[in-house]
DNA sequence: GTCTATAGCTTGATAGAC
DNA sequence: GTCTATCAAGCTATAGAC
């Protein structure tokens, strides 16, 4: 077979695809290489310390994806908080497919890597913490207030995440995404 | 090594901790026979079809917990809703071990072998649901505020038991659990 | 940088003795 | 009902050609 040139941002996508949906343990450096079109070798090549090092990988592209598609939005001061709120949210639907996609971060926080991602996965979710908790302070909340508001988000998305899947019933994550606004004190 | 008899309730005890620990994926026969005690072979003459039968009883198991622990308690009407909320709550940190243990429905609700588990799964949750719902009832909601503020208990319990793993810190799932009575309707 | 081929191990599962 | 012994398949990972 021909040696044809892969991007690299297709290939992350494609592992990203895979490792979410399966899991860690779930996913076969087969299902890896049939997802991506490389072969195992040319894996080991991009990738040297194998599966863990993809999974590791994606991770940290996920931790830039919240940087950039919710903190820096979140922060944008020249928009209005609910415009901000709108854009951030709008991303996270698309992110989990309106809630019928898994979440990377929940899907590599209980595996047998687990230890090797913790750090990551805990960064990826302070990103969000201080995120809405920006939020919800620049709608008149504590310091304090503003943290638990903004912990109570992240549980809805997760929270309702596991059952929209479960009850396969995507209603339950958008009500819980669309209550968010409200919950950060954005005015109506 | 002599053929000791294994008691049936602390092979599934085992079974489960396996499980809810490595997930499906992450549990292979090895470790389930290591914990249990039983070979390899015994495991299979007591669950003929294997892994996924194990799973599959186990999460049948946690289906009858969660009626008896906390439906059952729940709409026990001769006591205060306050109290009955109260023990069902208690049962439930007790579970999961005041959030340092992970949801067994969780950890089978996303392998390789979900479809043949989510029926139950799927049963588990309309128990609590149905559950929270009566008490929320009780205290005077509507049919559909009742189902919306229980489903909300359950999001509660399901994302702070996500992050309070991810982020090391089970304040997180005490203090979700502990604002379900307020949730609920429950008079202070 | 991608491939074929394969090593070495672990997996889920079974046969048959006791 | 539990065990030892074993199988075939799948796994992660590597060697070496192009």
């Amino acid at each position: 077979m021909a040696a044809v040139k892969v991007f690299p941002e297709d290939v992350d996508r494609k592992l990203n695809e895979v490792f979410t949906r399966y899991g860690y343990d779930g996913t076969s450096m087969e299902m890896l290489s049939q997802a991506s079109g490389l072969k195992k070798a040319s894996l080991y090549h991009r990738f040297p310390g194998g599966k863990k090092d993809m999974a590791a990988h994606i991770l940290k592209k996920t931790e830039t994806w919240f940087q950039e598609h919710v903190n820096s939005v979140l922060h944008d001061e020249g928009r209005s908080m609910s415009d901000r709120l709108t854009e951030a949210l709008d991303a996270i639907r698309f992110l989990f497919e309106d809630g019928t996609r898994n979440c990377t971060l929940r899907m590599l926080s209980a595996c047998s890597e687990t230890p090797y991602f913790q750090e990551t996965i805990r960064s990826c979710f302070n990103i969000l913490q201080d995120a809405f908790s920006f939020i919800a302070k620049g709608n008149g909340m504590s310091e304090s207030e503003a943290a638990g508001k903004s912990m109570q988000a992240i549980i809805n998305i997760q929270g309702s995440l596991v059952l929209s899947r479960a009850m396969d019933n995507q209603e339950i994550f958008k009500a819980s995404v669309a209550a968010i606004p409200e919950l950060l004190g954005v005015p109506k």
